[in-house]
RNA sequence: GCCUCUGUAGCUCAGUCGGUAGAGCAGGGGACUGAAAAUCCCCGUGUCGUUGGUUCGAUUCCGACCGGAGGCA
């Protein structure tokens, strides 16, 4: 228990200042800086994935950022798998990991020391799954899985089709149903001795008008040129055409809709992801929350974490 | 000035052959184990523009008035 390696998690809905957080946090206190954002590792996506400046990154050393190339794959076991040597190396050096981002799934991950097993290639097996869904609807491929694990079954619900063709999938991969995966995937302790700072307004709305003002921003910044990049590989950018900042574009691109609808609908999905992030990171029950428009946070945090070390 | 259309939830609009109304979006809440910035679930009372009239009863029919759009002059 004592020996456990101490790591420093912020987290927080989009635009909710976690990058000014972590930078202030890591120079005072030794730390290095580990993203942990799905989008934020992919190498020219700057402005739309809201990245720290080279400036920003200077103050401290960063993990896990421009790393790799938007066409290459993203997903959770590569995140906590990298992670979590990043963290060995940061601790092995006497510095202190600060986890950053607002990647619900992949923190949740990290920090309950999820064990991923090494995926084989899945590709003709999601093919297959897609043909059979386009032939036989989704209501089919729910009883499919409820076939092969009524357990889980019975937590997915019908229409959604990622989670039950993923069910279904798991088991065409490994002979074992979702439920043993979990099982099995679960270890009986947590590896890491953690403090999570959560960054929010008490009022929503503020929350919002931030959110909207940083797509103002970004527009000047150039995020365009960005969602150019992407939309003209979106064949290939597998992970990344689903960034927030980007997809809400093509439309404008095709001459679907003007500049300004697509602007909007960017602060809009941007307002819609705020709210689930917000969601998850109120699910996990040890999250300290700093709110913003209330406190001094910043203070606030440099006390949590000085009492966090101390201990 | 005349004619036609229109005024219903924050927005866009359905609808009620007269018994006070419902979708999408927004908003709120929730789920979450390999693309998660993804995917999905739950939540809809609002002077039915105002005002008279007809009627047992009007948001619905009729009149007037006030907004909005278009057409003719």
């Amino acid at each position: 228990m004592e020996d456990k390696k101490k790591i420093i998690v912020i987290c927080g809905p989009t635009a909710s200042g976690k990058t000014g957080l972590s930078l202030l946090i890591a120079e005072k206190f030794g730390g290095e800086i580990i993203s942990a954002d799905s989008m934020q590792i992919y190498k020219k996506l700057d402005i739309g994935t809201a990245k720290a400046t080279p400036q920003e990154q200077a103050a401290a050393p960063h993990h896990l950022v421009d790393i790799m190339d938007p066409s290459q794959p993203y997903n959770v076991q590569l995140f906590t798998e990298m992670a979590g040597k990043s963290i060995d190396d940061i601790t092995s050096r006497g510095k202190i990991p600060v986890i950053t981002g607002g990647t619900g799934l992949y923190i949740e991950s990290l920090l309950n020391g999820i064990k991923f097993a090494r995926q084989e290639d899945n590709a003709r097996i999601k093919q297959q799954l897609m043909l059979e869904l386009q032939q036989h609807g989704k209501e089919y491929m729910f009883n499919i899985l409820r076939e092969i694990d009524p357990e889980y079954a019975a937590t997915v619900h019908p229409n959604n089709t990622v989670r039950v063709l993923r069910g279904i999938e798991v088991y065409r991969l490994t002979g074992k149903n979702m439920t043993t995966q979990l099982a099995e995937s679960r270890p009986d302790e947590k590896p890491y001795d953690y403090l999570i700072l959560g960054l929010n307004y008490r009022d929503r709305q503020k929350l919002y008008d931030n959110i909207n003002l940083r797509v103002d921003i970004m527009m000047q910044q150039g995020i365009l040129r960005e969602a150019e990049y992407v939309y003209n590989n979106r064949e290939s950018f597998k992970t990344c055409v689903n960034a927030i900042g980007y997809k809400e574009f093509f439309p404008y691109f095709e001459g679907l809709c003007s500049l300004e609808e697509c602007v909007d609908k960017l602060k809009q999905a941007s307002r819609n992801y705020a709210k689930r992030q917000l969601t998850w990171f109120n699910r996990m029950k040890d999250v300290n929350w700093l709110f913003i428009d209330e406190c001094d946070y910043k203070s606030a945090a440099a006390e949590a974490v000085k009492e966090f070390l101390r201990k």
